[in-house]
DNA sequence: AACAAAGCTAAGAATAGTTCTTATTTAAAA
DNA sequence: TTTTAAATAAGAACTATTCTTAGCTTTGTT
């Protein structure tokens, strides 16, 4: 466990980040989390023993995170920012019943091809998206 | 043109929506247009010349066509909900520089297949978000 | 043609999520 | 240590969206 927590504060420095315990804070939460928290979630979360980090800092910490590449934004409902430590390329789904979001790996859609896109489109990265209901949802 | 505006009122009774003005000129406004619009461009849009429809009518319209399955909402970029009157199944692009976001056709990923999405979770539907640069940027 | 009922709109207030501002504190390099 | 550039806290400000309430239009019914 210590371990880990000194290999976070070697990916943080990696990129630049001055490790500080509230940024520490969130990405770890971040990491440690199967679902996909909003900004909100998360400063809950951090602050429900003691509090550590403002919301200003929580917002601004992921925001960092973000421009590093060590987190990224998922959008899928109208007004919900949330955030995944998850950086490995993957796809989403989404139950549209109970709204949880669960990655699905990146080859569950191999041979996706892009030769039929506009010939002027310089194609960067791509993300598939799934909706449905889910095991939990669906009995 | 004319036909084409009783072709709209047709649409919008069809679906038991009462045809006012400002929801009828909400509709014509995202259908002329390429582009993938917030609402508050149509605001604007829409009250260049005259002032047509309340900030919240446009909101309100909004609302009501999505629910009704006239418009969906496209949401690519964080606080930004866009619109889009295309409503046969399509996948977007969005160029990282300028932004915009343009459509593409259903069939240009042809060969999708949901083998290896886990067994529990049943799909509905699913789109693919193409990020990368446009002709417009990249000179 | 007039009426009633349901549904719609306007205007501004309210809310939620996010960002900004400024003074203070702190991590990390020298 | 000392320095200094960067990060934090707190609350104000901002932006996008939704709510509230009163008044107005369609549309179905007479």
């Amino acid at each position: 466990m210590q371990k880990q927590a000194d290999q976070v504060v070697q990916i943080l420095k990696s990129k630049g980040l001055r490790v500080t315990p509230q940024r520490f804070a969130v990405y770890t939460n971040l990491l440690e989390r199967q679902d996909h928290p909003t900004a909100e979630q998360i400063l809950h979360d951090l602050n429900q023993n003691a509090p550590t980090s403002s919301q200003a800092t929580v917002y601004l910490s992921l925001q960092t995170l973000r421009d590093a590449g060590l987190v990224r934004e998922v959008l899928l409902e109208q007004g919900v920012c949330r955030y995944d430590a998850n950086i490995e390329p993957h796809h989403h789904f989404r139950c549209r019943c109970c709204g949880e979001i669960e990655d699905i790996e990146w080859n569950a859609f191999q041979g996706l091809g892009f030769q039929q896109v506009r010939a002027g489109l310089k194609v960067d990265s791509y993300e598939v998206t799934v909706s449905g209901v889910c095991d939990r949802c669906d009995d």
